[in-house]
DNA sequence: GTGCAAATAGAACACCGTTCGAAAAGCGTC
DNA sequence: GACGCTTTTCGAACGGTGTTCTATTTGCAC
């Protein structure tokens, strides 16, 4: 499938790409800016994509792999570590949010491509174009049964729940970084990623342990 | 301040409320929609306003004030009901979070004004505009002391980023309720307000209780 | 009534994403 | 190599956007 998209088109993935790292504001993301460092010509995006949309789509998609990967090879190191027994709950967790907050600071990273995506997921019209990405869960499902048999008094739908609220805890820090280092007195280095790791798996983990009560 | 705006740039943020609740994608956010809805030129808002961005960010501010203002009653029902003990946690963690839960699934409400708002709050340029509405923590600030009595081995900073974190659970239930639906198997009525709420308070509960380890 | 500031209206500007038709390029087949 | 056909490229054009500019009108104190 990525096989056989022609030159130009690979050319204007690897623009868009680019374009969304560099942009300080989403109106910088055009298609005449676009074609313009791939070298072609801007009516090159309709004719390969369908529109500028759905080119943004399709450089997303290339990021999710290669940040979903990431998530599936930590949580399968976790699962080695201690099988046969269950994995540390701390680590599955890290293996969870660690590599989106990695990539949200490293400013080498594609994450703004994500980060992009997320917003136009929020304010399209036809979400039938992003419901293929934002159903792919399958690399969130890895998690279940390894939470499964550390939490076993939950159900699945417990564990997804906490999945669920354990991604939102990783995005609000993210976007709202502004906001979280008001909340907190700026005593939180927000741009040391294994401190926010550290910080977000001290709050998750208890969704993930018998209540005291 | 409010008081002493013309009446044209009354009618153009009423108008510009409505439209930002109708609407189906932003993208059908015009000045020359809104100028129509209150029988202005579209000029006009640039005129009054400044730009279409300030108009949102108007129109944003004043309803995060009936907002906020739902969430300090509620806080202060639940202090004064226990009082002079500390409050209920599950009272406290309600108040924070219910409004927002409650109007976003309340077609008659403006929620819709600060979906638009915080989706423009992070595409924007011009960060400046959105720092004193960002900032304006002070309705989260109130909030502290009250947990600070139910969790005494919390310094503020902790219970500064629980709240924050907190607020992302709430922001992802509420944006990304499909991923949500399909975490969980639909097994979870997202509709509901009240179970949406109660799920919530089940979670964030236990970053405020004593670890058992 | 006069003068001046505030407000309005409409045309114009630069830019956007997309569409269209013609030109160009690739490529298998005679 | 020349043909025919499909795929791709290109540049102009279209309807739309937010904003700006310049008259014109309105409101109001004196």
């Amino acid at each position: 499938m990525l096989a056989n998209v022609s030159h130009t088109a690979q050319k204007l993935m690897d623009a868009c790409e680019r374009v969304l790292c560099e942009v300080e504001t989403v109106d910088d993301v055009t298609v005449r800016r676009i074609a313009a460092k791939a070298g072609a010509n801007p009516s090159a995006v309709s004719y390969h994509f369908g529109s500028q949309e759905e080119l943004v789509i399709a450089v997303a998609r290339r990021v999710y792999l290669r940040l979903n990967a990431e998530r599936l090879s930590l949580l399968q190191n976790a699962a080695a570590r201690r099988a046969p027994a269950a994995p540390e709950l701390d680590e599955v967790i890290a293996a969870l949010i660690g590599p989106s907050v990695r990539w949200s600071l490293d400013p080498a990273s594609s994450y703004p491509v994500l980060v992009h995506f997320t917003l136009m997921a929020q304010r399209s019209r036809d979400q039938r174009l992003y419901r293929a990405i934002i159903e792919g869960v399958e690399h969130h499902r890895a998690f279940v049964p390894h939470l499964k048999r550390i939490a076993p008094w939950l159900d699945e739908v417990d564990i997804g729940w906490r999945l669920s609220c354990a991604l939102g805890i990783r995005s609000q820090v993210i976007r709202s970084r502004l906001r979280t280092e008001v909340l907190t007195d700026h005593e939180i280095d927000l741009a040391d990623p294994e401190i926010v790791i550290a910080r977000m798996v001290e709050v998750i983990a208890p969704m993930f342990r018998k209540s005291a009560a």
